[in-house]
DNA sequence: CGCTTTGTTGAATGATCATTCAAGAATATA
DNA sequence: TATATTCTTGAATGATCATTCAACAAAGCG
């Protein structure tokens, strides 16, 4: 009986992460989705309820997507090699909005002022740590690297290191490659 | 023969910067500012002239103060030893309106609009960079650390693990110090 | 004390913000 | 083809944004 959505709604969601993540949460207006997603007002709350709502989408999106990333380079490298290529594959991402984090991005922007969305952040930062944790057990398991190491503290240092190589790579005058190396020759060390 | 200001200038501007360390740019409005600085919005614009212009006094001012603190500790610690102290400095630094670099929170915030102070902030942190290359070459040359290894490739590291301690230190779930201790350890490894 | 200079005040400006909603258009079923 | 249902359109809303300015207040110098 009804008439059906012209969009695809997943695509939708993906431009608008890119958007955000590119720009931040006050630094992408209405108009500038608007315009990107090709909806009027409308539409637009119609299909997502706000502004905010639509961000969280876009949030748990990238979330999913980099821990699908790392997935499949730990099925295809396993866990240490795969520790080791993320942080390169992350920075030379050409397809990327950004090299900087978007939930770190989040997290800095919207912390101080207690928004939901800054605590959301936070949760799949923590999300993500985790996954590192499990890789860096592994490769103990495997006896790729000492396992005399907290796989906790070993993953909170990574995450560190890696948001750090992010906004690095956001720089114009930072040799991120290079940094990257360094970090997977540090991880060889284990 | 004039009526002279009420207020001390300096005081005014490092409490705007503060408000925009924590809050960010666009986080930050000028009735926050007026709140703040207990300025009406004409003293305000013939103070400063504008926002963008009294931010760009709180990111000299954060830079001035980041680099005598830096300039302090190296003077009584020696190059090594400073290097090593500076990261906890931040971090514990109770008086500190935000963890996070207030340089790398404008750089992600306003650096995809193309914005002045963006690039303003990208100079500052090259700026950092080049002090903490100074101190590596320092090391070097009383033989804190091997001599084998390039200062401003040092510099770059440490800069992008600093960065990530700091982004890590406004996250909930993180043992910041344990970071930092970590990183004072590997230079103590070079 | 009066005059000149500068600081302060606060209402007004126009732009842009996210959001709402009533009216019209499209489509799948009956 | 008629009808029910959903989508799309775009003008309107009220809030908040940074900024301006004219009127007023204060203070140093003659």
């Amino acid at each position: 009986m009804p008439r059906r959505p012209n969009y695809d709604r997943d695509d939708l969601i993906q431009r608008a992460r890119d958007l955000f993540w590119r720009r931040g949460w006050a630094g992408t207006s209405m108009k500038d989705l608007e315009a990107e997603l090709k909806l009027k007002p409308g539409s637009f709350y119609a299909a997502f309820g706000s502004k905010d709502a639509l961000f969280k989408l876009a949030l748990e999106r990238y979330y999913v997507d980099g821990t699908e990333r790392l997935d499949r380079l730990a099925a295809e490298h396993g866990a240490l090699k795969a520790l080791q290529v993320f942080p390169v594959a992350v920075i030379e991402n050409e397809a990327a909005a950004s090299k900087a984090c978007m939930l770190s991005k989040t997290l800095l922007e919207l912390q101080a002022h207690g928004h939901e969305l800054a605590q959301q952040a936070d949760e799949k930062l923590q999300g993500m740590e985790e996954k590192f944790a499990a890789l860096f057990a592994q490769a103990q398991a495997r006896g790729e690297i000492a396992g005399t190491h907290d796989p906790k503290r070993l993953a909170a240092k990574y995450q560190s290191d890696l948001i750090g190589l992010r906004v690095s790579a956001e720089r114009s005058a930072t040799d991120a490659r290079a940094i990257a190396d360094e970090m997977a020759e540090g991880l060889g060390r284990l």
